[in-house]
DNA sequence: TATAGTACTTTCCTAAAGGAAAGCGAAATA
DNA sequence: TATTTCGCTTTCCTTTAGGAAAGTACTATA
């Protein structure tokens, strides 16, 4: 019953990688926050600029999106009312990660298209 | 009936960012690519390395990795045969993306304590 | 008056993710 | 001989993600 610990420890990256996957993840959360920070604002125009992302799907995001803010809900009381959707400054901070996902993704393609 | 795009287009990003994420998808490739590149070699010990892993979801993920290049299942023929799996000079192309991630959820979790 | 747009919600459904627990065949160890 | 270890697999079950389609309350426009 000798202490056996064979593992290696990586915790301290996985940990915050994990807690940074918790909030951006799904299928559709970056896309979002994408076409926000690229200046769309209204829920159709948002809708529009993603392809295949359905009407439920971006209401239930844009909720998750705004609890963590990284983007608000703005309400214009014009006749009709508006709704805007605006990044907040905290989702600058994501940059860098959609930058690497951005370069990673854009050679991946290629790498897949060489071999094919 | 006029032309009406209302909407800025944003796909030069959000596809290439889709590509990645459609690699790396899920609660656990990264964490479980973090564990092989640290020197994690043996099935035991990568679930070991990861708090909350099971052996179902950990066999799955590897099988998956190993189809996306990124690491590669070595068999040893000794008495007992052994299994490694280690990674492929591909996954170090994760670095930045890893790193992003790190640092994000660091300072998401500062955010999170120092407003708590 | 009829149609269209806006910002969603609602319902229904399927598929995939993932957790819990047990098992298993071979080999090593006590 | 009994137990443990390794690398999984299998079964069962619940949760979550997500797609399709229709609807809705309001307003604007033709």
């Amino acid at each position: 019953m000798a202490n056996k610990i064979g593992y290696l420890s990586c915790l301290d990256t996985v940990k915050p990688v994990r807690d940074a996957i918790d909030v951006i993840n799904g299928k559709w959360k970056l896309s979002i926050i994408i076409s926000v920070m690229t200046g769309n604002e209204r829920f159709t125009d948002i809708q529009g600029s993603i392809p295949g992302i359905s009407p439920k799907v971006l209401a239930k995001e844009l909720k998750d999106l705004e609890q963590h803010q990284l983007i608000k809900r703005v309400v214009i009381e014009d006749y009709p009312v508006k709704i805007l959707y605006k990044p907040e400054p905290y989702a600058d901070t994501l940059t860098p990660i959609i930058q690497a996902l951005k370069v990673w993704g854009l050679t991946h393609r290629e790498r897949i298209f060489s071999k094919a």
